[in-house]
DNA sequence: TATATACAGTTTCCGATTAAACAATTGCTC
DNA sequence: GAGCAATTGTTTAATCGGAAACTGTATATA
């Protein structure tokens, strides 16, 4: 049994993926949880919080200050669900949806620039094996 | 060209794998950060400041930080570069040395757990895809 | 229907992160 | 070698994140 060195650590590896492409993405001007945030808004409006907490793997309360400072920002609205008032219903407002736009281009552009240098077969294959851990690990 | 969902985006994936991950460690009782700067010191010691917060792709002020609470627990040492004295090489105690095994024993234990279920031939896959990736996007 | 229990979000309090300014030391250039 | 720029790391002030407590609503049970 030999010791693994960092670099052979899952954990590790994730963690450096991710900042360094994140730190690029704030870079470019994409803060990476508003993106996703209005991203997944745009792809299935109406979310509770609950769900939205899932689907970004943010835990509630950080969800819920991350909702007002965007709320005040006015990207995004809260609606009370009249079925059930203890949800709330996150939509995506216009200016939410322009933001949005503008922000897919830049993240869509610098992807693209990661992947080609990467090697574009690669990148693929790194997304579907990233999608199945995900699942799996969840 | 058709819009890209959330699940197809690189930096959502690594965002929620990082996520996941890290959360299940942190339930183990676990601090992945803290745990990244020990096992760095470990294999080699005396590195300073700004090569540790390239290593673990942490800003240097966060660093800083991160290690005044871990002088303070006495799991790490500051010692001045007596060749350059604007540097400050960093240590592992004897305290941190056996934290840190016992930390080491947590994340084996999980990340087995996690490459089990995944499958080992995809896991060892995907960890050289993502060291690959991350050589190349520094 | 009254009471208890579970659920969905928010608030509070404290710790952690960030960007910007700062201090100390070294290296360069004239 | 005197003055200026670059480097290494820390501090400060403001923002952000997380665990635990709390509010309000719905559901189950008697």
């Amino acid at each position: 049994m030999v010791e693994r060195s960092l670099n052979e650590h899952l954990s590790h590896l994730l963690a450096q993926a991710n900042r360094h492409l994140s730190r690029q993405l704030t870079a470019e001007g994409v803060s990476l949880d508003q993106w996703r945030l209005m991203k997944v808004l745009s792809e299935s409006g109406g979310l509770p919080m609950g769900k939205l907490a899932e689907e970004l793997a943010l835990n509630l309360p950080t969800l819920t200050k991350l909702v007002d400072r965007m709320v005040q920002d006015a990207l995004v609205y809260r609606v009370p669900d009249p079925s059930d008032r203890r949800k709330v219903r996150m939509f995506l407002s216009d200016k939410g949806t322009s933001m949005l736009a503008s922000q897919n281009k830049r993240v869509e552009e610098h992807e693209a620039k990661v992947e080609d240098n990467y090697g574009n077969e690669d990148a693929q294959r790194l997304k579907s094996m990233l999608e199945s851990f995900i699942k799996q690990i969840v």
